[in-house]
DNA sequence: TGCCTGATTGCCT
DNA sequence: GGCAATCAGGCAA
């Protein structure tokens, strides 16, 4: 399955600057997978920044480990890690090199490759189908073995669309699902879209 | 070596 | 709205 013409990759330069920039920016970017011969997109419209030295809730706030060792990677790279031992989590890795910081991936509204996703998910509404950080990886076919990978060239990737790039509105809130850091603002959505993660649960909390 | 917890999801009532 | 599934990392002993 081809792309469509007007999306362009986005390069080293797009992820080797501060977190929280980048954590706004991906939002309305296009996360692809070409693998298995089908391509999936999606467009990201939930994001989650995770910094080094303030950010207790990261993984990379106790040091470096086997585990998110690809965090401290060169930026562009994919950090993928499974969550509740269950489920697979992506984020792409931000920042300089060393420094520790990514963003989470917790959404998408599905583009492309619709018929590939409800494949791997089992028959699901489509606003369901990349509506979580744990869902999307299932649709995409991103697993554990995308630890690592770059971002700037290979199967997985993140583009725009240059026949559709513009100013977003975002909301800007609590992130979701942690307990430290908690007050931290660091979670970015896309402003009115259906396909952002935490509904009635997380609205239920507060 | 062993226990506890979590950047979640989906099924159950 | 409640809770089980499921397992590796992190920490205490």
């Amino acid at each position: 399955m081809k792309l469509p013409r007007a999306w362009r990759r986005l390069g080293a330069e797009f992820y080797a600057r501060d977190t929280l920039a980048v954590a706004r920016a991906l939002i309305g970017k296009i996360l692809v997978h070409r693998g298995g011969g089908a391509a999936c997109a999606g467009r990201i419209v939930e994001t989650e920044a995770y910094l080094a030295e303030v950010d207790a809730a990261s993984h990379a706030f106790r040091g470096r480990t086997a585990r998110n060792a690809s965090m401290f990677g060169p930026p562009g790279r994919a950090y993928v890690y499974r969550s509740y031992g269950v489920h697979a989590c992506f984020n792409v890795v931000t920042a300089a090199r060393g420094s520790g910081e990514a963003v989470l991936v917790r959404a998408l509204e599905p583009v492309l490759g619709l018929a590939s996703m409800r494949r791997r998910r089992g028959a699901s509404a489509v606003r369901d189908l990349c509506r979580g950080p744990g869902r999307l990886t299932v649709a995409l076919g991103i697993e554990l073995d995308h630890d690592g990978v770059s971002l700037l060239r290979g199967p997985l990737g993140v583009w725009w669309d240059s026949s559709a790039d513009g100013a977003l509105a975002l909301d800007v809130t609590p992130r979701i699902g942690i307990t430290r850091a908690s007050e931290l603002e660091l979670r970015f959505c896309l402003r009115g879209s259906r396909f952002v993660s935490g509904g009635s649960r997380v609205s239920a909390r507060a």
